[in-house]
DNA sequence: AAATTGTTTATAAACAGCCCG
DNA sequence: TTCGGGCTGTTTATAAACAAT
């Protein structure tokens, strides 16, 4: 029931329409939120807790240990809506554990009482053969290949970075996505390689680096752009014991997390465009952070440095959409830079209608005059590392580029003037939905969550 | 009897396989040279004459007046090349008159004589509906409308620059390629208006502009990257009266000659791949240049200016390769910034057979280790103006950027140091085929000629 | 001559945000 | 007022042409 043979849904990044599952039959039309069974106040059931940030003021952080059940974190997220009403703090910060919830594979009961849409992520996320270990430890048979949720352009960034040194030849590429993904190797058209070179060429994430003796040639990631995305940032230990032990990091980003917890994104997207159990002044912010962080997942200190003005690409898609009551400024500091991500207000109605209010933005969307300077930074330093800290003891993950340097994928840039190189303006979009989004773009699946 | 129903052969931009021809019929599959009557030494017939670079000395200008006839200059090159054998100077410069040769719509002698190959481009040039000036003045019935041998990039460049402020929102430019080229609005699936918005988002070459109010957002050229190209750069004069009063530049970018002078272009790829007229250490550059310019041809002295260090996207595809016997510099010189091009001499083998020696190289190939670092010059000057001058009277057109920050396109570029934003390392690639081609990639026909 | 690797364009499509009726 | 459709903009997938090796 797939829309469109050509391109199969299960690799679109965005929003999945949630209409069509080829696994699952039951079409189950409902859309009743049946399980929102409201919870206590501050720790709720499971050990999920929700507090406040400690800097944030109108922030919470919602702690889901791994071993919570689906309903119960759907119940304290209800609850803590039910309890603060559109006048509480509303920006809610999804902490994962250090687990996962290995429950919701076999969440069919949560499955079935939300709606559809979940069914065909966690479909997707149970039946996709994932064998994390990049070795040719021949897996045993896998039940059936499907294609699996990522983008070529995340699969590619997983091969690379499965090596320690980062560098990978084509034929490697190919080689370490059909040992870790059957569906390449098995099911999927010759032309997937086709594919392979074509992101390789087209992205500017990807730099092919040449031997010392011009003979061999090796893709590898561009240094500063580079989350060391691995496949283990996105396997979600399943049923299958042999894979069991690879540990989850906890470092989730975005979009991993309408990998990993569908459910909760569902609900935030249930929460915001369906129900709107919140009045349109109320926030809902949803960021995933971490608490502690395994040294491997941080970007390497020397790559936040400004290592290369020229080669300057920056973060695409980052994406901030206020509705904050007055200015408030996220300090984010990388390395010894220090910049401040303003998040604007959203009165009634902003004069400016339409300036840069597309979500996403190309670069350098140019401003004809300097409104709202309200941003200065230098130039590929926070936009660029793909890693921005909050002001507080929480990281925030942002969205890192993908091809070019665009500086900030959602802001308006202005550039101060013709001799300012590392000056630009920066002023946040606004969008009506109210979510502060911060995305992963490399998993490829599922824009907003 | 296209190959692909996908990809109209029309549209390719690389050298046309010259297999299919829908529009002539005679298979003709003769491939003998016949026209190569040699001619005198220095003046040749028609007008045209072939002389000594004034400053490069194995470089030869050939100046081909606009009334000259195709097998005349065919002839002259021909002489020209049996004269000096293997040893002489083996550059040739093609200089384009002030005028274009209307005779090779007709020139259907010419077409028979050479090869199919020259059908394919003859055809396209007199066929396609070209109303080279953007004002919609209704044009009367043109004959057929085929598809317009330029790319969408081509197109919106051709559109935007059409316009004085070099600026036009999405809905301008769809009705300019309308106006112009009325297989758009006539026979063009309606996903044209898809690509071409695909192409404004894909391509750093075009900006997004939004207006101060906020309300309007156009679509502008960056600023340094842009050659100012227009239809009336690539328009040939033909049968039509009504058109024929368009003045032809003399600025020829490289595929515009293969555009307009297609017999051109065949000759030098059938001298080079198919006949070896030369021993293998002769050389065939073919570089196109001129002497007087139209001043509105010429990049705006500002933009050479490095205006935007942060911006800086720069040359893609700019091929040398060189097969000169021994070094050789040529000076580029770009308001006042002076950067030198090496010609790197191709010793028989040189060591390093493949490094870097990919002919349309992504940017920022980058290299292991410093390899012949033989050129520096500051990011944002040369390869990004665009526009190259060499070091006598005549000025070079260099291909510019399409896409991103891309120093050189064929360079192996090499990073000085972590702070260096402006140094970079450039050396030229390797081709065997020892064309020097410097090309326009915005006509999107034709990558060597 | 054929396969591999790399670059680029075209096309279809999903989807987001905005405007407007 | 909201809602749906159209327009604009971004991104991914796929096929393909073509170049260089």
């Amino acid at each position: 029931m797939r829309r469109s043979p050509t391109r199969p849904l299960i690799l679109k990044r965005r929003k999945l329409p949630f209409h069509q599952n080829a696994t699952d039959s039951q079409p189950g039309e409902s859309g009743s939120k049946e399980p929102s069974k409201p919870a206590a106040t501050q720790s709720f059931s499971d050990g999920i807790r929700i507090m406040d940030h400690p800097s944030m003021s109108d922030t919470q952080v919602v702690v889901i240990p791994e071993t919570a059940e689906v309903q119960s974190v759907i119940g304290a997220l209800t609850a803590k809506d039910n309890e603060c009403g559109a006048q509480g703090p509303n920006k809610l910060i999804l902490l994962s554990g250090s687990g996962s919830d290995n429950k919701s594979t076999e969440g069919h009961k949560v499955k079935d009482v939300t709606c559809n849409p979940l069914d065909d992520s966690l479909g997707r996320m149970s039946t996709c053969d994932l064998e994390p270990n990049s070795t040719n430890a021949d897996a045993p048979q896998q039940p059936i290949s499907e294609r699996p949720p990522y983008s070529y352009m995340a699969m590619i960034q997983f091969a690379i970075n499965s090596r320690k040194n980062r560098r990978m030849t084509l034929k490697e590429i190919y080689m370490w996505i059909e040992d870790n993904f059957s569906y390449y190797r098995d099911v999927a058209k010759p032309g997937w390689k086709n594919s392979i070179r074509h992101n390789l060429s087209l992205h500017d994430l990807f730099i092919r680096e040449t031997s010392p003796d011009g003979k061999m040639s090796f893709w590898t990631i561009r240094h500063e752009a580079n989350r060391y995305l691995t496949l283990d940032h996105v396997y979600k230990p399943g049923r299958d014991p042999m894979t069991a032990t690879v540990p989850v990091p906890m470092l989730l980003l975005a979009n991993q997390v309408r990998l990993i917890y569908p459910f909760l994104y569902f609900f935030l997207v249930l929460q915001e465009k369906k129900m709107k159990p919140l009045p349109p002044q109320t926030d809902s912010c949803f960021v995933l952070i971490q608490l502690p962080v395994t040294p491997s997942v941080y970007l390497p200190s020397t790559s936040c440095s400004q290592q290369n003005g020229n080669n300057s690409r920056a973060a695409k898609r980052v994406r901030i959409a206020p509705k904050v009551r007055n200015f408030s400024y996220i300090s984010v500091e990388v390395k010894e830079e220090l910049v401040c991500v303003p998040i604007k207000c959203e009165t009634p109605k902003a004069p400016p209608k339409r300036q840069a209010s597309s979500s996403q933005c190309k670069q350098r969307l140019v401003h004809s005059v300097n409104e709202e300077p309200v941003l200065l930074c230098h130039e590929s330093n926070f936009f660029d590392s793909g890693v921005a800290c909050d002001a507080s003891t929480f990281h925030l993950t942002l969205s890192t580029p993908s091809k070019m340097p665009s500086y900030v994928a959602s802001f308006k840039v202005t550039q101060v003037g013709k001799e300012s190189q590392n000056i630009l303006h920066l002023s946040p979009i606004h969008t009506r939905g109210g979510f502060l989004t911060i995305e992963s773009e490399a998993v490829g699946v599922g824009r907003n969550f």
